[in-house]
RNA sequence: GCGCCUGUAGCUCAACCGGAUAGAGCACCGGCCUUCUAAGCCGGGGGUUAGAGGUUCGAGUCCUCUCAGGCGCGCCA
């Protein structure tokens, strides 16, 4: 609809132009925008303001002009000029109800949209550490990310889902040695346990399964261990341990409790992100790149361009040339990759499986990342406009007004699947993308519950439950409905209620483009907020099961178009859409 | 100290690449159920958009400065 316009207005500015009326203009994007009054009609355009200046004219005058020229069209009833030089746009009624037949035809298809060109996308989100359940925090990277995709994909982008797994790096052997320090405890309860190893329950567990499928294989001597516990320095303290354990064990017994480790870890994570209704095409291994050589490659091909140089024994990268705040280091002094240079080979990854848009879904915490990683791809020649990132602020958690500190290294966290079962799904994933994501979120776990009456979330589910139930009791007023004869007559459907609905169901599409291209899932959630509303009060000032033939059908016909854009906009976000409530 | 983000009604938040009188929910006040679910609807009060300058036909939105809060500034991830 908004399109038509836009047509429109070009056509006549070409005329213009051709008239030298106005100058010549570089095909500028003609902005319409959804009237806010509809004393202004269904759409104006500021078009002649933008172009008084450069045309030397009145603005007024001008739109005068540009109405004049406007081609003849069957959608507009009328147009008016208005304050400083808008141009008001009227749509003719039967305009708004065409809008009925596209929907119920469409069904789930309506929204979708193709300016995404099909282009290959890739959505790289959550990618928690395996190294204990997600929490509150990643729920919220796991929501936005989910609905992001499912935005783009309805938005015709060709769009893979990918979870980085950081199955390498320190982290990592902290997890394996928790583990094993676990399970000697099984055996032997005089064995410390550092306060910085990975504190949860979670480890004990793996530790006990360890143990029953292996019994006493993974045994230490009490005299070769105890010492490692006096340096003092517990980071220094937890690396000896590390090390100890990899020596004591050997390489393949050390795998096969760090591997215990991480699958159980990672299993539960996709369970939990199943359970929240967030699926991942492909989950990306940290230690593949490492194994499959892309890190090296990528640190020969910065070698090879001058990008790189040593200092103090470690590899550094120019990433200071490139626009960060100073240089990074690559390979650290003892030989070992940083997370950074895995993180350089995974971008240079994404390139090369034909990603042309990469979009990173990052904690807030990281944005100080966002440069060197650019500059990777800039130094490596990745065309690092390719590279979207977003940032998700944290969420904090309380009770009633106590703040919940957590952290994973303690084990004190409430857990998502947690949340989801004191909340659930709905209201969970609801109240996480309800706010811009650069938003701090305070989630209140008791706020969330005692209003769970009051959540949005119900209020859009219970239009769509209404409409159902509008259905259910049809048969039994003795009326029926159906469209395989065709659509009833709709040009009875000029309320002042009905209309606003209309004109609501219409921007439905303009919102899925919108949100897609802005990555904001919020926009999607005050729409159907806005739908919703409309939709209530036209249940309330008009009833659908009446007698009148002619009036009943276009009724049902109205809200059967309302139900289908509901559900549509509640599945993108991930959210059910009940029958009844 | 430097960098990034944020500051809008009592509270939580919107405001479509700068547009018309800054909008919702909660809370508060007043109405609406013998009628398809009152988890709803309708109406009312409540604002110097943190503050000060600037840019222009027009600024919550862009620029500069100040104030306040959050985050980041490792050979951690």
């Amino acid at each position: 609809m908004k399109k038509q316009i836009q047509e429109l207005i070009a056509q006549s500015l070409k005329i213009l132009e051709s008239k030298e009326i106005i100058p010549a203009l570089e095909q500028s994007n003609i902005t319409i925008e959804n009237s806010r009054d509809s004393a202004h009609g269904d759409f104006a355009s500021n078009i002649a303001m933008v172009l008084a200046k450069k045309a030397k004219a009145n603005p007024r005058q001008l739109a005068e002009t540009i109405i004049e020229y406007l081609p003849k069209s069957d959608i507009l009833e009328k147009t008016e000029i208005a304050g400083p030089g808008f141009i008001n746009f009227f749509l003719k009624q039967n305009t708004h109800q065409s809008i009925i037949i596209d929907i119920i035809e469409k069904g789930d298809a309506y929204g979708n949209s193709t300016i995404g060109n099909n282009i290959p996308t890739l959505v790289e989100f959550v990618s928690a550490n395996p190294t204990g359940p997600l929490h509150i925090g990643h729920g919220r990277g796991a929501a936005y990310g989910a609905v992001v995709a499912n935005l783009l994909k309805k938005a015709g982008y060709n769009v893979s889902c990918e979870y980085y797994v950081n199955d390498a790096g320190r982290q990592m052997d902290i997890l394996a040695v928790s583990v094993w320090l676990r399970y000697l405890q099984l055996t032997n309860k005089e064995i410390p346990f550092p306060e910085n190893a990975y504190q949860g329950d979670y480890i004990n567990d793996i530790a006990v399964t360890l143990h029953t499928a292996h019994a006493n294989k993974f045994e230490s001597s009490l005299e070769e261990l105890l010492p490692l516990f006096d340096e003092e320095d517990a980071e220094l303290r937890i690396d000896g341990l590390i090390k100890y354990c990899i020596n004591k064990l050997g390489e393949e017994k050390y795998r096969i409790v760090f591997d215990e480790g991480l699958n159980t870890i990672l299993s539960t994570i996709k369970n939990d992100l199943n359970a929240f209704g967030v699926e991942f095409d492909n989950w990306f291994s940290e230690r593949s790149l490492v194994n499959d050589g892309t890190v090296n490659k990528c640190i020969e091909k910065l070698t090879d361009n001058d990008w790189i140089y040593e200092k103090d024994g470690a590899q550094w990268f120019r990433s200071s040339k490139l626009g960060d705040e100073k240089d990074r280091v690559l390979i650290r002094e003892n030989g070992l990759a940083t997370y950074f240079a895995s993180d350089v080979a995974y971008h240079l990854s994404k390139v090369d499986r034909g990603f042309e848009k990469i979009i990173d879904v990052w904690g807030a915490d990281h944005h100080g990342y966002i440069a060197r990683v650019k500059a990777s791809m800039q130094a490596l020649d990745l065309s690092p406009e390719k590279l979207e990132i977003l940032l998700v602020q944290f969420a904090t958690l309380y009770r009633g007004k106590e703040k919940l500190q957590m952290s994973t290294r303690s084990g004190q966290f409430i857990t998502l699947q947690e949340l989801q079962d004191e909340v659930g799904k709905d209201a969970t994933r609801f109240f996480y993308i309800m706010r811009k994501s650069e938003q701090h979120l305070d989630f209140d776990m008791e706020l969330a519950k005692s209003q769970s009456n009051d959540n949005p979330v119900y209020y859009i589910q219970y239009a769509h439950a209404r409409i159902c139930s509008v259905f259910r009791q049809m048969p039994e007023k003795g009326y029926t409905y159906n469209q395989d004869n065709g659509f009833p007559d709709l040009s009875v459907l000029t309320e002042a209620n009905e209309i606003k609905l209309l004109s609501t169901l219409a921007r439905y599409p303009e919102v899925i483009e919108n949100a897609a291209q802005a990555y904001e899932p919020h926009q999607l959630v005050y729409y159907l907020k806005d739908l919703a509303n409309d939709f209530h009060s036209y249940y309330n000032t008009s009833q659908f099961l009446i007698e009148n033939n002619e009036i009943r059908n276009a009724r049902l016909a109205l809200i059967v178009a309302t139900r289908q854009v509901i559900k549509n906009g509640l599945s993108l976000l991930g959210v059910s859409s009940p029958e009844e409530m």
